[in-house]
RNA sequence: GGACGGGUGGCCGAGCGGUUAAUGGCAGCAGACUGUAAAUCUGCCGACGAGAGUCUACGGAGGUUCGAAUCCUCCCCCUUCCA
């Protein structure tokens, strides 16, 4: 391991030019590059969630093989192997990777924790009101009660970044509380104040432990994250906040809204407001159509568990959606349904991820069937390419000002 | 040849007088999935019908009963045990 590494350090390196996405916005996508002690990314870039320290089946060769540049893990799910990840020499060695990693605070665990079905809690309107049994804020932190194995786990500021220091990710995340969609107004207005402090704790732990840190310890880098739901003053509060603290990026969190044309105008509200000489990072977020719309107003990476969790469900992402697809467009098909079977084509035609050279979407279909694990390693290496094709596409579309084109050709005319 | 236990919808398997077109599971057919409690979850799944609904169904044939997959009789198959 290096002994000098130079901190991370974020440059934009070319505004958007003059290309209009439409004819009423100007698009502010631009090019950037992250430089981590782990290596660069280059941005607009997606980053895979490897929750647990691994990417839910594929490997780390061939995350690197289908072109990854960096991958997020989580300090709720790693917290009590944190020891033994710095043992095992930090999160990007241990886990054969090696490339640029990005911890999760935890934050989003106060949230999901404590409802049973995440998405319907951050976005749709819940008949009930939320009632969290399983967690407990307070001012400290946050009491865990695992579902799983029944213990009570603690997470507070100080804790999430010692443990994320242990972890040893180069990017990593102030702890925040992501506030549901279904809670009200003052909720939120509470929840938000109370983050901000949070991170202003997060900041003042993760210095004190930058201070510390021999020589030959890698530097880290520390987002803030904003809050504020739907509203739009919250929002402003929030970015003022994280605009005047010290923190290396900036990452846009809690509920979105209940729908995508909510969540472009919060993103859009959010954006106009955070400054822009600091890397950018949408939480959470990672449909196709998504990223389009994130890096048109300034988004510099993205994470979700979207493309994995989908190609274990049978799932691949396609470039134009889903031509059977009855109802709505999808960006993606199911390789469950019964048209595939014995289809000889590949997933894609033009898809050069190792899925693709080999397997045709009727052995996969077979395989899904048959519930062989093999079909979750060939379509998750299929969506981690595609997804990482589409950003290296997005990246070529703002140095080109072909944005729009790139767009149709991913997402269809439709 | 005798005794015992069985034969239920594509399969396995509950039910043992009415609320049963018939619990479950599997298979099948779809849908959902956005800082991963997720190799998960949801719906459909006898036939015809868009639907209301109408048929046909618990080995076969009779019978008892207002009413039977469930009780009785005979027959046909199967398991195990005894000769």
């Amino acid at each position: 391991m290096s002994s000098n590494a130079q901190p991370s350090l974020f440059t934009c390196t070319q505004q958007s030019p003059d290309s209009h996405f439409n004819s009423s916005t100007k698009s502010k996508a631009r090019l950037g590059c992250i430089r981590t002690p782990h290596g660069e990314i280059q941005t607009p870039a997606f980053i895979f969630c490897a929750t647990n320290g691994a990417i839910k089946a594929v490997t780390a060769e061939d995350m690197r093989v289908e072109r990854t540049q960096i991958i997020l893990s989580n300090t709720f799910h790693l917290m009590s192997f944190a020891s033994h990840i710095k043992k095992l020499g930090g999160l990007a060695h241990m886990s054969g990777w090696g490339g640029p990693t990005l911890t999760d605070s935890g934050g989003y665990q106060i949230f999901s924790m404590g409802y049973g079905s995440v998405a319907e809690e951050i976005k749709c309107n819940r008949k009930f009101p939320g009632k969290r049994p399983n967690v407990k804020i307070s001012e400290d932190g946050v009491v865990f009660k695992s579902c799983i194995s029944g213990e009570s786990l603690f997470l507070s500021p100080e804790r999430s970044i010692e443990i994320q220091e242990e972890i040893g990710a180069d990017l990593i995340v102030a702890f925040d509380e992501c506030t549901p969609y279904n809670v009200d107004r003052t909720y939120t207005e509470h929840s938000m104040r109370r983050s901000h402090r949070w991170e202003k704790r997060s900041l003042v732990r993760f210095n004190e432990l930058e201070a510390q840190k021999p020589e030959y310890a890698l530097p880290q880098a520390m987002y803030g994250i904003v809050q504020g739901g739907v509203y739009e003053d919250l929002r402003k509060e929030s970015c003022d906040f994280v605009n005047n603290e010290l923190f290396f990026g900036q990452a846009i969190g809690g509920s979105l809204g209940a729908s995508t044309e909510q969540m472009r105008e919060v993103i859009g509200i959010t954006m106009q407001q955070l400054r822009a000489d600091r890397p950018t990072h949408l939480l959470g977020i990672g449909r196709i159509s998504d990223i389009f719309d994130g890096v048109e107003i300034g988004i510099d990476t993205f994470d979700c568990v979207h493309p994995t969790r989908l190609a274990r469900h049978g799932g691949a992402l396609v470039k134009g959606g889903d031509p059977h697809a009855k109802g709505d467009a999808r960006e993606h098909i199911n390789l469950k349904n019964s048209v595939y079977v014995g289809d000889e084509h590949p997933i894609e035609q033009d898809c050069l991820c190792q899925t693709c050279q080999k397997y045709s979407r009727g052995y996969i279909h077979h395989l899904i069937k048959k519930r062989e694990i093999l079909a979750h390693l060939l379509i998750a290496r299929h969506n981690v390419r595609f997804m990482n094709d589409l950003m290296a596409d997005v990246r070529e579309g703002i140095a080109t000002a072909t944005l729009p084109q790139v767009k149709n050709k991913w997402l269809g005319s439709k």
